[in-house]
DNA sequence: GTCTGTTTGTTGGCGTTGCCAACATCAATA
DNA sequence: TATTGATGTTGGCAACGCCAACAAACAGAC
């Protein structure tokens, strides 16, 4: 009777304490690699790099410690593929962030609205970073760049190209509009990345700046 | 006969291959807890950070695995005194390098000469964010600021201060004079904390940019 | 359908790590 | 001199990454 809801299930297999007689856990997962990416951009924001574990993530996935293997070469593998995956919601984060507010109509009265552009992106960026602070490490260490993993390169490049481009917009718009495009571009990712691992790694002391950890408030310190 | 160079050598006990007959190792190491702290940094540099194991320091300082717990309750407390010299060195880069150069004289035509002691200053943090990269690195992590080490507190807001001073030395010079001085100073600081790990990290991308990797021409683009 | 090869799991084990408990040695002090 | 506390040693535990050998399930050829 009670195997009947068990008909379709090769996704999640967590029908361990049904009973004691049928528990017909299938040999083989079916999605163990997704599964096993998904826990461990979980376990990654639950408890850190460093706590995690391929074995944890694997009886986590209700299969044996080295059925990883069968899909990542080691640990590092892993790693890389959850940083591909970091490198794409970031590129999208920072695409989503551009086009909400494009041009924002008439309010060109602001002095700073030349620079509204690069203001964005930063919230945009900032945001990303805070709400995925492990994540964030992992993709700018070691693991996220240096291995050449290509999905990595390639959505890093994405990101960099919005990046880019909200500089441009706002150079056009007379926006340090004397300085090179390159380095410009390069000094405003600086800046953000500093931001993003100040806030993440808790260093801001706001008591000893009297300025609040919000931030948007940021945003008016970043841009002269 | 070769005995006698082994006098009064309690510090590298490292005289294992001299004989069979009289390696008269004593007991009582009698400078454990700088000998680890000195072989950690050098790992750290060497290996980085995730490569460094309390067993193997312990080996190499010639002494059992289980001897640096009566110096240190456990890995991450031997971390956070390095982490504190980490800083040690640190605040003594920025101060002396704050010295090198306090009014460079009669050169006052630049337009940028208002901004000159935070160009040095940066120029300071780069030199030491790049010559210790693991070491700067274990210093702005959970390990190095987060556990509330005194020592590390201390000499992280001496090195803050040489920050600041820089910047209300500029200001006064009328560089960003309008700018709140608080929000400015942490602005410097991520900016150059930004630098600092996307050097370390190797994520520059000079052929992306067309900017060579040497830090006295990302100075140029730091400062407006 | 059966056979066969490949994929995807499993068990058992090796070497390493951080850390604990129990014991040994030595210096300093009562 | 006897005792105590600091410092170092041995043995061991659990967890980890990873390897080798084996087992189950799927997939295509016949």
């Amino acid at each position: 009777m009670l195997a009947l809801s068990t008909f379709f299930l090769p996704l999640s297999a967590s029908d361990a304490t049904v009973g004691s007689v049928e528990k017909k856990q299938p040999y083989h997962h079916g999605a163990l690699k997704e599964t096993l990416l998904r826990e461990a951009l979980h376990s990654l924001e639950k408890d850190g790099l460093e706590a995690l574990s391929l074995r944890a993530l694997a009886q986590e996935a209700g299969v044996s410690k080295t059925a990883p293997y069968r899909h990542f070469a080691d640990k590092d593998a892993l790693l890389v593929e959850v940083a591909a995956e970091g490198f794409r919601m970031f590129a999208d984060a920072l695409g989503a962030g551009a086009q909400v507010a494009p041009e924002g109509g008439a309010d060109a009265t602001d002095v700073d609205h030349a620079s509204r552009p690069v203001r964005v992106l930063l919230l945009s960026y900032l945001r990303f970073a805070r709400a995925n602070p492990a994540l964030y490490r992992l993709m700018f260490s070691r693991l996220g760049y240096r291995l050449h993993s290509e999905a990595c390169r390639t959505n890093a490049e994405r990101a960099f190209g919005y990046l880019m481009e909200a500089v441009a917009q706002a150079q056009t718009a007379g926006w340090r509009a004397a300085q090179d495009p390159g380095a410009l571009g390069l000094s405003v990712w600086a800046q953000a990345h500093g931001w993003a691992g100040l806030l993440n790694d808790g260093l801001i002391m706001e008591e000893m700046m009297g300025v609040s950890s919000d931030p948007s408030l940021f945003a008016e310190a970043l841009l002269g």
